[in-house]
DNA sequence: CGCGACGCTGCTCATATGAGCAGAAATGCG
DNA sequence: CGCATTTCTGCTCATATGAGCAGCGTCGCG
């Protein structure tokens, strides 16, 4: 008899109809050891397949893989769904309730910005924590009046974590490095970016090195400094700060005029986390994690998967 | 805390991590029993989805919904597969699986034609039974001489089952209805009919009443008889005899000019399994199988559906 | 043909699980 | 607010299940 055939038929018999290993045993004539051998087998070879379908599930599996590969204290990676453009939403949900969860809770958060984090904001809930103070980690895009800018996005998440935000009075990036050594060491700025420093967990996204970058859209770049960035091996920037491939500035001068925590202070944080979604940031979210600028990643199957891939 | 959230993570951990319901309890702060309540609602919301990926399994809870409705002996139902045109393929499978469990063994099996049948003699195995005696039931399409045609369909169904065919050498319908009754009570004739009527397994199929019917394209009815028919209230012909929805013969006349088996004798068969696939089949189905016309069925998860949804 | 190695079978036993239940908490109603 | 009713909780206990193991059959190889 054709030994798969019998695993599918032990399988229908148990999972759909919930009948026991001993009853499917004598309704096929093997014995009791036997189903349960066969049903294994069928969980083996992918006859049986178990899914979780929810938008808040999770791969358990790829997560400890993460953390076991590049030495990180959690990751959190969430499913690809059907629809592409629910791929940031449900990561955005997944740093929400991650957030909600941290233990000890975050006392000062620092953050940076973007369309990621303004989504983790949009999903904490009324009272995801208390008395949290949130610090802007770089310069802001208060030029941008919409709603969702820099400014709401901190306001939002500190609001409902029943503390408020103290944001940093700074453009992005300055025209001269003389002005942004100037703004670094007025006072209240230097507070601060020295606050931000010092945040007890730090929540970031990065941005890779493309025409479509915040940078550009809200005038502190060129296009054209982009694909000269790139073309010196940028591969995208984290809290404003471009870096190539193996976590290293790309250009000095261009990094001596932007405002926000540097990437060695973002190293020393006693908690980093990073949320990066989608293709686009593939490569980034390589260079961010495998060179230890992050010690938790939240992110979707897809990187998870592209991190994971040996090289 | 959201239920549904826990749910999630209870599922996670069970089927992807199989940690135990005491492991889960503790990870998550509650009673092994919660864990176990929690499992069970996942699965019953659907949050967990066990499903069955093989090209044969089967639909139990189909298979007996059917039995029950419509007081059948068996009936075997297969998941419809992403292609369409594999169903009857998988149909004709799982048929071929059926007869080869069937016990008692058949000794005499009746059979009528189409191409649906020659897909489950294609699927019997070499030595699915043995010394069996197959025996045509219905006029047959000796006209056609291409293989796969009825005799060469019995024929393979009796070899591959260690016996011999009884064909029966008789156009299906014939122009006028002296010439049955000539052919019906020609000495070889006659005996062939009632070895079929008298057989204790009968295995038929079921043509739906439109223009591409193996009749018109044997040429034993035009296709203005067919549309004639179908005004008549005819949905379909079973061993060659077209009848309505309640069962009964459409045009008694042409059915005199049938030769073949007929509905009386099919109804008191000691077995008689009918096999359909494809939604053309659906009202034909209906027919057979709520007329009392076969006691085994054999068909697709979509035709099951159909069948059991409510008037 | 004989021998060793391997895999398969059906067992024992420890453990995991689900049914059923009594008390606790929450909810609804006057 | 008080009481009845429902829902939820964590228990006991019977049952189902999986790990580990000895015996048996099968296969391959000399």
């Amino acid at each position: 008899m054709d030994e798969e055939l019998l695993m599918v038929r032990v399988a229908e018999l148990s999972y759909d109809e919930s009948k026991t290993q001993d009853e499917i045993g004598a309704l096929l004539g093997i014995s009791r050891w036997k189903v349960g051998r066969l049903l294994l087998q069928a969980r083996e070879r992918g006859i049986v397949r178990i899914e979780i379908v929810h938008p808040r599930a999770r791969r358990l599996s790829l997560e400890r893989a993460l953390v076991e590969r590049f030495d990180l204290r959690d990751a959190v990676v969430v499913p690809a769904p059907d629809e592409k453009d629910l791929v940031l939403e449900r990561v955005a949900r997944a740093a929400a309730d991650m957030l909600t969860a941290l233990r000890p809770a975050p006392r000062t958060l620092a953050v940076s910005w973007g369309r990621t984090l303004t989504a983790v904001a949009d999903a904490l809930p009324e009272g995801w924590t208390h008395r949290v103070t949130v610090v802007q980690a770089n310069g802001g895009v208060s030029l941008n009046r919409r709603a969702g800018g820099a400014a709401s996005l901190a306001g939002t998440i500190a609001h409902r974590g029943g503390g408020q935000a103290i944001l940093l009075p700074s453009p992005a990036i300055l025209e001269r490095v003389e002005t942004a050594q100037a703004i670094v060491s007025d006072r209240t700025v230097a507070a601060v970016l020295a606050q931000a420093a010092a945040a007890d967990t730090l929540l970031f996204t990065a941005g890779p090195a493309d025409a479509g970058s915040a940078h550009v859209e809200n005038g502190y770049l060129t296009a054209d400094d982009i694909v000269e960035l790139a073309r010196r091996g940028a591969v995208g920037d984290v809290l404003g700060r471009y870096i190539d491939a193996d976590g290293n500035v790309v250009d000095p001068q261009l990094d001596a005029r932007t405002v926000g925590v540097d990437l060695a202070q973002l190293r020393a944080a006693p908690r980093s986390i990073f949320v990066t979604a989608g293709a686009a940031k593939h490569d980034i979210a390589r260079t961010v994690v495998s060179n230890g600028l992050c010690s938790i990643v939240v992110t979707d199957e897809s990187t998870a998967r592209e991190l994971l891939e040996e090289t």
